[in-house]
DNA sequence: ATATATTTATTGAATGATTATTCAATACAA
DNA sequence: TTGTATTGAATAATCATTCAATAAATATAT
């Protein structure tokens, strides 16, 4: 039975829309996946945490595995949409972009514990390899690709020449997959701050005159 | 039906021992969670890898979440005794001690890929949190606290104080586990001598002088 | 406005598939 | 003959998926 209207503008003075059950079920998805782990995640569990019959959840999103990649596909749009931001600012130089990027890699909204465990769960399921890759691939591809110019463009600047843009950006691309692993293990030990100055004083090691 | 004699030396001249039925289960296990993931493990697969019965594997392991976790235990032991040998050497440099271990991390016994999806794949599920830990955590904190006074030993020699032994430490290990990870996706790029060279690179960056 | 019809959203119980576990039967070794 | 190793079919539990029934929202007619 329904009891309350949904999915609507409670009032014109408040204006706060609640979450459309769409949103909702993959709120759920995530933070199930984070609490049980993707093994132990049923449609049931999900519903109820997610206040829908189970009935619906099936019904919504067709199937299991379809609500389960749909959350993969959040965070991931959610990862794209605030590494976007930092390579749309203008008059910006490559370190400042760098450190930027840093921030948004530690980010609480970024690193949470519960997308941290959705990544990893996805990324080392075999049966989501192929969906984790048509998700996320190229993407990262991206990222790799736009984190090794800017790499370049500091390299440019200085005359370092021990390591390649191409070394440096692997480093750093590993170093935050670790650190994230580690986040979900030892969030108290691994804080976000701990992470970022972790990183920040790879760079500092690199260049030391111009990361300060 | 039991059709060869199995567990025993066959000849005085081989001296071939067949594997035993729990090792042939073990590493049919790590192979199933590999090429299948561990949701998609079930008994009947592992059996089947091991030739033997469904029956049988239960029997033997007791269940099947003893029979995961012996094959965890299996690699675990297998990483501390390889880590033990370099340890136990004598009359070695602190560097060259470093070097054995990046070398060993990278080896192809230690970071085959069979083994690496098995410990993501524990890592990764809230499930075993608990085993996970009680089997791999205390170890792990060894490691990482021998890591930290070797790099002490190190920066003891070298005048650099920009960076602590822990912080080199973390960094190392969270490299590594974030290289691991990139060999079980895309082995081709990260070949065992690229994330060698990789984290060999990152101690030259930081003492040039004694890392060649 | 109010009543009625139509469409859409949501439920939850039933179904069927999968799979860990058990155990009586059988093969083998001593 | 007795004890141990191994089998595989039966059991029971879990869970994704389906779908007929119902509630709510919207459209239409009065």
């Amino acid at each position: 039975m329904r009891l309350v209207t949904k999915n609507k503008y409670i009032s014109s003075s408040e204006q706060v829309e609640l979450s459309t059950n769409h949103q909702k079920l993959i709120d759920a998805t995530i933070e199930t996946i984070a609490k049980r782990g993707l093994g132990e995640t049923t449609i049931s569990h999900v519903s109820q945490a997610a206040k829908v019959s189970q009935g619906y959840a099936n019904f919504r999103f067709k199937s299991k595995e379809n609500l389960l990649l749909s959350s993969l596909k959040f965070i991931s749009d959610e990862y794209k949409k605030s590494w976007g931001k930092i390579f749309e600012e203008q008059n910006i130089s490559p370190e400042e972009r760098v450190l930027k990027i840093i921030e948004n890699d530690f980010s609480s909204k970024i690193a949470s514990r519960n997308k941290i465990a959705v990544w990893i769960a996805f990324y080392s399921e075999v049966k989501f390899r192929p969906s984790y890759l048509s998700i996320c691939q190229h993407q990262e591809e991206i990222y790799s690709e736009q984190m090794e110019k800017l790499i370049q463009e500091i390299l440019d600047k200085n005359k370092e020449k021990a390591l390649s843009a191409k070394e440096i950006s692997e480093t750093y691309l590993s170093m935050v997959d670790g650190l994230w692993q580690r986040i979900l293990f030892d969030p108290k030990t691994y804080s976000h701050e701990f992470c970022k100055k972790l990183v920040n004083n790879y760079f500092k090691t690199l260049f030391p005159k111009t990361f300060s």
